[in-house]
DNA sequence: TCATATATCTGACTAAAGTCAGGAATATTG
DNA sequence: CAATATTCCTGACTTTAGTCAGATATATGA
């Protein structure tokens, strides 16, 4: 690592906090400050448990307390205790709520709209970014089991197809391609498991059920954004805590020597390349896995 | 513009509003708020006089008076009033405040260098970084005429040099081109403009005086981490400045077809091609513009 | 020289964010 | 069931940031 390397983060350290100073200090202009804001925003952002706000925001109790009181006498918010557990309590937007929610939404757009419309090459602008907010908020990543018809999940293998069109020699059409039937990767047959930041899609991998004594594992896929910081292997221990939970102990997956990360990936966390089983004619590798059980 | 790049921009802000809040709540945990802490670590940045530090910082007088009070209670700045205007008072680290500045900075680089240890590509996380500072802080981006032989200089013209190598077809090597003499471009013959952002150097141009009726617009380079936000168009416009300045009014450049975004800059800015001046391997086009004056 | 502008300082104030101790209601566990 | 833990609330407090109206000293231009 070199000082120009370390001077180039300072740099944006700088960069980053002043500006988010100058973004912040008259939260957006409608005449509340940053605290409330963002817990409106927050449950806006449809996250409902206090407890879940206040380990977001990282706020202490006591404060989290008032804000949602100055809220509630606002007439913006509802709390009521929790149907399971009285104690954890759920917050939700009245009408009046959701409204002062979308103004913000739209000031906060309006803002992002002015700033990639003064630059010359917004889509590498906003790529940076992605990059850059993946790897500052690591660990905000979210891993959730969804069904593979979900808009995300469909975003995710659309992407994943997209590039794989671009990658592969011969390139890729889904259709040609064995498209695994949806219930093959629900509950209680397989998986299908998604990575969000903040509501973006960052990745997915699909555990496909079959009736030959093993599981496949396909639509391995990372976004450029998050590359580098080890999302892959997340998603790819998740079907395999998801495999056991089913009840499968072998798992396999078809790949292609032009996905040197994945296979990389794959030959580093105790995959074993075994003979061709089956005749899609993307893949040139094949691998298996016998988890370990107990 | 569509809704799924403001999205990508929003979660940006998100990313970093939390991030910077948490970095910069406790700052760097050395026992003293984010307000001081910011003064001290301007001043170690060889900024010199009040009014300088309150508008890089944005603060109010009174609060910047009690901030600077507060350092000098602790003895680690000394305030002296300006030798020129004695209004304008100058702040200089004390022995005791050069250290505290220097634990600071080593506290943010540990932390940067931390950062960038996480990540499996640093060098795409590093431009991504650069760009996002460039375009957030696009203002803050300073030009200075400076010696060629500056640090700062050398750097941009090693890194345009080495982007001509990729660029042009036949590869570039510097021994081949003509290089302007230092004095050339120096006042009062010509002139080297730097762009620098927080220290860090973004781009250059030079303007070279010659004996033969004109001045030629040399060594013209942006950092890939700064394009997109016209900063070429500025660098231009100052030597342009500088040209009339010194009494010049006729400028002429040369340069490769390879270059497209120099050359569209060239011809949208009032350059006419003309025949080739010099004898030069590299450039296949040649411009000239002249200066209106008074 | 006199009016005006500029740079900084001081004192009095407010708003916002955060801390801490303890209390009430509810859940969990041996 | 009793002891303990968890979740949220309340009240009293501190720190930090910031605002605003003068006061003071110095510079500038007619």
């Amino acid at each position: 690592m070199t000082t120009d390397q370390i001077a180039r983060i300072r740099r944006f350290q700088r960069a980053v906090t002043t500006e988010i100073g100058l973004l912040d200090t008259s939260f957006l202009g409608r005449g509340r400050p940053l605290g409330p804001a963002r817990v409106l925003n927050a449950i806006g952002g449809s996250r409902v448990e206090v407890s879940e706000i206040r380990a977001y925001l990282g706020l202490d109790s006591g404060l989290m307390s008032r804000l949602l009181r100055g809220l509630e006498a606002e007439g913006l918010i509802e709390v009521e205790p929790g149907a399971d557990d009285s104690r954890r309590r759920r917050v939700r937007l009245t009408a009046a709520g959701a409204q002062e929610y979308a103004a913000y939404e739209a000031l906060a757009d309006a803002q992002a709209r002015e700033m990639l419309g003064k630059h010359a090459a917004p889509d590498k602008l906003l790529a940076a970014m992605d990059m850059v907010a993946s790897a500052l908020g690591k660990e905000r990543i979210a891993l959730d089991a969804v069904d593979p018809r979900h808009p995300l999940a469909q975003a995710c293998m659309n992407a994943y197809y997209t590039e794989l069109a671009a990658r592969l020699e011969q390139g890729f059409d889904v259709a040609r391609s064995s498209d695994p039937d949806v219930q093959d990767m629900r509950h209680p047959r397989g998986a299908f498991v998604i990575a969000t930041s903040d509501g973006l899609p960052l990745g997915c991998a699909g555990l496909k059920g079959t009736d030959k004594g093993y599981a496949e594992v396909k639509r391995l896929w990372v976004s450029p954004a998050a590359r580098g910081l080890g999302l892959a292997r997340r998603l790819m221990r998740e079907l395999e805590d998801r495999a056991r939970d089913i009840g499968v102990t072998v798992l396999r997956l078809d790949s292609n020597s032009a996905l040197h990360e994945a296979v990389a990936l794959y030959r580093a966390t105790g995959w074993v390349e075994i003979a061709r089983f089956n005749d899609d004619p993307y893949p040139d590798l094949f691998f298996e896995k016998r988890l370990i059980t107990g």
